[in-house]
DNA sequence: TCAAAAGTGTTAGATTTACACCCATGA
DNA sequence: TCATGGGTGTAAATCTAACACTTTTGA
């Protein structure tokens, strides 16, 4: 291999992965306890270290790979993490990405074989190292997404309630939403198609089961909610 | 020092600056003709390596002085660049940022002695690597960022005009403003003030000239242009 | 005297918000 | 029969967007 800049030093790079999931109307990521020294014990995010044969994006998804065993998830880079002392080990510098998955599409065994768990996003315990600012930066950052794009969908099953649907915005922003107004615009959106399922698990009436249609999306172009 | 990943490679890390400017009622940015291989004589960014005892923002406000001689600049990160063939030379990542400053503030003598020169953002040039990708996505962030935070009086000197404001928004989102809606929306925000000031500069008439007050914009909160 | 930029208000339309009751059903 | 969540429309308020003429003054 040629070495042009052989008089720099190199660095340690990491990704460490922020996965959202939503579940029990409440948004939340995936955590564990830290199994290797430094730090060991200690909440961290899941993450692993970036080969020199792989892109930053592609160090990602084997990660999440790794942990859940899930391909072609949404994921998005929050942003390098590399103040010298974060980790106390030597120098890494880590490279954070958020994941939205559907929680019901990873498997309770692969979890609890990794040691995982799901902790909602209100109640994050002290992590390791700067884990806290990546979680922060990456709610920041769906928060705006889903604000104009219809990434909420990753989040839940292909058939939805409404109500589930209003939930999921409401647990991403913190704040309620009035039922009607929030109906109304899902009504504007021809993407969001209503079928003739019936969920009854939540209410004695049933509740209509609606379903993203990314194709019809694509070709639409204003998502506002 | 203890080595507790020693089972893992390292990459060379780099950060590659994109200075905003604003002259001539145009929004631009500093680049200039790559000096070392590979790819030299290429447009390219302004960049440099991450040391070992630097923090990544560090590294960037490093390298921003050594090519501007301006402290305490404007910047934030736009995030991690790593595709593995992204350098022809060896693999090196790239932390983007961008910074906005005065174009004023910066010495002629200084850009020509680094050889870098303004270029309008609607003409840059084809550049190394994946230096378009980083200001195009540059681009998208202070778009954003400047609807709701006041950044914009970073690429402005200290006594502007209403026009010059106005033409600064036009520039960065691409698109003109109404003239009567616009004033009446600073009006509205009494942390930018009016002075006894008159610049007659562009006009016979002369223009009131405004200055950004930061003081009173932190106790204030609500932004949006 | 005239060209060129500065400065100034109003109105229609669109969007957003607030708000309360009936429905269907299983327990 | 009643408790529970599902489902629906309207009106006021706010915000946004469109639009044109007068002023000042140096050349």
């Amino acid at each position: 291999m040629t070495t042009y800049y052989k008089e720099f030093q190199k660095v340690l790079l990491s990704v460490d992965c922020i996965i959202f999931g939503f579940d029990q109307n409440k948004l939340k990521i995936l955590i564990g306890r830290r199994n290797m020294d430094p730090g060991r014990g200690e909440w961290s995010l899941y993450g692993g270290f970036v080969r020199n044969d792989e892109s930053l994006d592609a160090a990602a998804q084997r990660t999440l790979l790794e942990l859940t065993g899930l391909r072609n998830i949404f994921m998005s880079q929050v942003g390098a993490f590399g103040n010298i002392d974060r980790d106390p080990g030597e120098r890494v510098v880590s490279i954070a990405y958020y994941a939205l998955i559907n929680v019901k599409d990873y498997s309770e065994r692969l979890r609890k074989q990794h040691g995982v768990e799901w902790v909602n996003i209100e109640d994050i315990p002290q992590m390791y190292s700067d884990h806290n600012a990546m979680v922060a930066k990456a709610r920041k950052l769906i928060q705006q997404k889903i604000k104009t794009n219809p990434v909420g969908f990753e989040l839940l099953p292909e058939l939805f309630t409404l109500t589930q649907l209003q939930r999921l915005y409401e647990a991403v922003n913190g704040e309620p939403l009035d039922k009607r107004n929030f109906r109304k615009r899902i009504k504007d959106m021809d993407f969001i198609e209503k079928t003739e399922l019936i969920d009854k698990k939540t209410s004695k009436r049933g509740a209509s089961l609606y379903r993203f249609n990314k194709k019809a999306f694509t070709e639409d172009k204003s998502f506002k909610l």
